[in-house]
DNA sequence: AGCACGCCGACT
DNA sequence: GTCGGCGTGCTC
C-alpha cells in the first residue's frame, strides 16, 4: 500500500486499552493492546475481547474501555486476540460509574462491571445485531442512527400531593430530592381498563408517583432508571407503568429474541436471556423507563433524565457481592456523573438520606396537601373479651378489626417467623442483658434459666439495668401462633397468610383477615380498612443500633397500606417512636437519630471500614493509615479493635469522617494489592501452597451495628 | 491465578 | 561444578 514519499495511514499503531475480567486485585488497572489491522473495525471502547496474559497460550477475557495511537506502557505491546463482538455492551459512563464505585470502596471496577454487565447470551445477541442492522443500518462503521423519539400518547398526568409542578419542576431542573411518599393506596389507571383485573391494579401511592416521575421524564426525552427492593415493589411499580403507558410500550418482556418497548426491566428473577436481550435494549439510542431491583442503578441509560430509588434503606438495597456497595451510594455518584435528576421516595425517613438533606445536598420535598395517617396506639393490655384474650389483642385493636371487618379487609402485621425469643425484664420491658458481658439473654428451653447468647454464662442472680426487676418475660412469644389464633378469634371470617415464603401481591376489597409478616404485606383494593401492628415490642426487642430506624420502616409502610381514614392500631409502642407515626413526621426523628449518631461517631455520622486478615496484615493495614493522614487531618480516623475474627484473623474497624474517605480508600487498596502480591508461605502446609487473601476490606457494612 | 526467574543445599 | 527446591514478582 506504501506510496513514494506518502507515509502510509495504517502504520498508526492503534492501541486498545483494556480492562481484564480477572477478581485480582493487582491487575485491578488498564492493559495497552495492540489492535490488528483486522480487528480494527470492530475493536472499539465497550466491546468484549480476549487477550493474551502473560505468556503464550493463556488469554484473559476483558473489555475495550479506551482506544488510543499511544500506549502509555513502556514495552513491546501484545496482540488483542479477539474482538468477542461487536456489541458494544460496556458504555463509556457505565465504565466511568464502575470505575468511581470500586475505587470508593477498594474494590475491583470489574467486580462491577460484573453487576452493571449480564453475561453475554450469544443468540440473543445476534438476533439484536441483526434487527439493529436491519432498522437503521448501525454498523461499526457510521454512528447509529437516531431513532425517532417516543413520545408518550397520552400527556403525562400531573404527579399529585406535592403542590403543582413541584416535583415536574424538580425534574428539569435535574434536582436530587428526598420526596415523602403519599401513605396510601390508589387505584392504577382508570376503571375502565381491565375490569376483570380491577382489584389487581391497586397499588401504593409511591408507586403511581414514581411512575408518573418516570412518564414526565419520558416526555422530557430522557431515560429514567427505577430501584425497587424486591419483586412485589417491581409489580406494583409496573401495573403503575402500565395505567399510564399504551400496551405497545410493555412489549417483548417473555420473548427474550424480540423487540423490548419503552419500559426494560432488570430483575433478579429474570432469566438469563430475558435479562440480557432487556439489557441490550437500554443500549439503543431511545429514552426508556427501566425498572428493577438494586443492580438496575448500573443500567445503561440513553440520555438520563432521573433516577429514582423505592425505600432506600430496605436492605435488599445492600449489595451482597464484592465490593457491596449500596444501591443509594451508587446511585449518588452516578447522579453527580450523569448531572440527572435524583429522587429517594420512602414513607420513613433513613438517617443516611435525612444526613444528605441537612447538608443542603438533597432537597427535603414533603406533601402538599398533607396527608395523615390515623395512627392509634394502645398499651398492650389485653382485652377482657374471650376471642381476643386467646389470640392476646388489645381491647382498642379487637374492636377496630371487628368493626372494619364488617365492610372490608383487615391487615394485621406480624414479627417475622422463627424470630427467637427475646428475653426482657418483666416489670419494664427492656432486653435483658447478661451481667458479665452485656450480651443478650436466650431462653434455649422452655425451662431451663436463661443464658447469655455471647459468653454462655448462666443469668442466675440476674436484676434489670434499668430498673430494680429481677424477673424475665418473653416478649412477643409466638407471632406464629399469633396468625392461628387470629383465625379462631374471627371465625367465618377469610384469613389469608403471607409471609416470607407463602407471600401474596394483593388481596380484594372484600372482608378477610390479612396476617403478614413485616415487610410481606399485600396490597388490598381500595386499602385496609384497618391496620393492626401486633408485634411492636418484640421487633424492637431486637439488638440492633438501627433498630428504632428499622420498625419506623417496617411501620410506616404498612400504614401506608390502609384506606384513608381507616385507623392502624399499633400496640405497646408508645414515646417518640409512636408520636412520630401519629404526627407523621419521620424525618424529625431521623433528624434527632442522626443527631445520637454524631455524638456516638456512628455511621451515617461517619463512615466505617472493616478490616480483616491476619494480625501482621491488619496491623500493617493500620499503621499506613495512620501514616497517611498528617496534622489535623488525624483526627478524623480512629481504629477499633483489633478483635477475634473467624479462622485466626482478627478484625478491626475503621471510622472516618466523609471529607478523608478517598484517602483511607486508596490506603486501603494500596494495602490490599500489597498483601495480595508479595505471599508467603504457611508454615506446616504442602508444598507451593498459598494462603488465600491475608487482607480483606469492606466499606460501609451495615451490619457491624447489629 | 499461574508461571518464570533466582538464590542456596546435596549430588553424579 | 549444577540440579532443583521453593520464595518472590509480574502479568500490557
Amino acid at each position: 500500500m506504501t506510496t513514494s514519499g506518502i507515509t502510509p495511514v495504517a502504520s498508526v499503531t492503534r492501541v486498545a486499552r483494556v480492562m481484564l475480567e480477572s477478581p485480582l486485585p493487582q491487575l485491578d488497572r488498564l492493559f495497552d493492546y495492540r489492535i490488528p489491522d483486522a480487528l480494527i473495525p470492530d475493536a472499539r471502547p465497550g466491546v468484549r475481547v480476549k487477550v493474551p496474559l502473560r505468556s503464550a497460550g493463556r488469554v484473559s477475557r476483558g473489555y475495550i474501555v479506551e482506544v488510543t495511537d499511544h500506549a502509555d506502557f513502556v514495552g513491546t505491546l501484545s496482540d488483542v486476540e479477539e474482538v468477542v463482538s461487536a456489541a458494544v455492551v460496556l458504555t463509556p459512563d457505565v465504565w466511568a460509574l464502575a470505575r468511581r464505585v470500586a475505587d470508593r470502596a477498594a474494590g475491583n471496577a470489574s467486580d462491577v462491571v460484573r453487576l452493571a454487565v449480564p453475561p453475554r447470551q450469544v443468540r440473543v445477541e445476534k438476533a439484536w445485531l441483526a434487527r439493529r442492522q436491519k432498522a437503521g443500518g448501525a454498523s461499526p462503521e457510521h454512528p447509529e442512527p437516531v431513532e425517532a423519539v417516543a413520545t408518550p400518547t397520552t400527556n403525562p398526568p400531573p404527579i399529585d400531593g406535592y403542590g403543582p409542578g413541584v416535583v415536574e419542576n424538580a425534574i428539569a431542573q435535574r434536582k436530587r430530592i428526598a420526596l415523602s411518599a403519599v401513605a396510601t393506596v390508589r387505584q392504577a389507571g382508570n376503571a375502565s381498563a381491565g375490569e376483570d383485573e380491577a382489584h389487581t391494579a391497586w397499588v401504593g401511592a409511591w408507586a403511581a408517583t414514581m411512575a408518573a416521575m418516570a412518564v414526565h421524564t419520558l416526555g422530557l426525552g430522557r431515560s429514567s432508571i427505577l430501584v425497587v427492593p424486591d419483586y412485589r415493589d417491581q409489580e406494583q411499580l409496573e401495573t403503575a407503568l402500565r395505567a399510564l403507558l399504551p400496551a405497545e410500550d410493555h412489549a417483548g418482556q417473555g420473548t427474550a429474541t424480540g423487540a423490548i418497548g419503552t419500559v426494560a426491566r432488570l430483575d433478579a428473577r429474570q432469566t438469563n436471556p430475558e435479562r440480557y436481550a432487556n439489557f441490550l435494549a437500554c443500549l439503543e439510542p431511545r429514552p426508556r423507563i427501566i425498572v428493577g431491583t438494586r443492580s438496575v442503578v448500573y443500567a445503561p441509560a440513553h440520555e438520563l433524565g432521573l433516577i429514582a430509588l423505592w425505600d432506600e434503606a430496605d436492605p435488599l438495597h445492600n449489595e451482597p457481592l464484592s465490593p457491596y456497595v449500596a444501591s443509594r451510594d451508587v446511585a449518588l455518584i452516578r447522579q453527580e456523573q450523569s448531572g440527572s435528576a435524583l429522587a429517594f421516595v420512602s414513607h420513613s425517613r433513613s438517617s443516611e438520606v435525612q444526613r444528605l438533606v441537612e447538608l443542603g445536598f438533597l432537597d427535603d420535598i414533603a406533601q402538599s396537601p398533607r396527608f395523615l395517617p390515623k395512627v392509634v396506639p394502645t398499651s398492650a393490655q389485653v382485652s377482657n373479651d374471650r376471642y381476643a384474650q386467646t389470640a392476646r389483642i388489645p381491647s382498642t385493636a379487637w374492636q377496630a378489626a371487628r368493626t372494619a371487618l364488617e365492610t372490608g379487609p383487615v391487615l394485621i402485621q406480624v414479627a417475622r417467623p422463627g424470630y427467637s425469643p427475646v428475653l426482657a425484664c418483666a416489670s419494664c420491658t427492656s432486653p435483658a442483658h447478661c451481667l458479665v458481658c452485656d450480651g443478650p439473654l436466650r431462653a434455649q428451653s422452655k425451662n431451663s434459666p436463661p443464658s447469655c447468647a455471647w459468653c454462655g454464662a448462666i443469668a442466675a442472680q440476674w436484676q434489670c439495668r434499668h430498673c430494680e426487676g429481677t424477673t424475665f418475660t418473653h416478649i412477643g412469644q409466638g407471632s406464629a401462633r399469633t396468625a392461628e389464633e387470629l383465625g379462631r378469634a374471627f371465625p367465618a371470617t377469610r384469613v389469608i397468610v403471607s409471609d416470607g415464603s407463602r407471600s401474596r401481591g394483593d388481596v380484594g376489597g372484600g372482608p378477610a383477615l390479612v396476617i403478614a409478616t413485616r415487610g410481606a404485606e399485600p396490597v388490598a383494593a381500595g386499602g385496609y380498612h384497618a391496620v393492626l401492628l401486633l408485634d411492636g415490642e418484640r421487633m424492637l426487642a431486637r439488638e440492633s443500633l438501627t433498630v428504632a430506624e428499622d420498625c419506623l420502616r417496617w411501620w410506616s409502610n404498612a400504614i401506608a397500606l390502609a384506606a384513608p381514614r381507616a385507623p392502624t392500631i399499633i400496640v405497646g409502642v408508645g414515646g417518640d417512636l409512636a408520636r412520630t407515626l401519629v404526627t407523621w413526621q419521620q424525618p424529625r426523628f431521623a433528624s434527632e437519630e442522626l443527631a445520637d449518631r454524631r455524638r456516638l461517631r456512628f455511621p451515617p455520622a461517619i463512615r466505617v471500614a472493616t478490616v480483616r486478615g491476619t494480625a501482621e496484615a491488619v496491623a500493617s493495614a493500620v499503621k499506613e493509615l495512620h501514616d497517611s493522614v498528617q496534622g489535623e487531618d488525624s483526627a478524623k480516623i480512629d481504629v477499633l479493635g483489633p478483635v477475634p475474627d473467624e479462622n485466626d484473623f482478627v478484625r478491626s474497624i475503621v471510622r472516618f469522617d466523609y471529607s478523608v474517605g478517598a484517602s483511607v480508600a486508596s490506603t486501603l487498596r494500596a494495602a490490599v494489592i500489597k498483601n495480595a502480591t508479595s505471599r508467603r508461605k504457611t508454615p506446616g502446609r504442602p508444598t507451593n501452597y498459598r494462603t488465600p487473601p491475608t487482607l480483606r476490606v469492606r466499606f460501609d457494612d451495615r451490619e457491624i451495628l447489629d
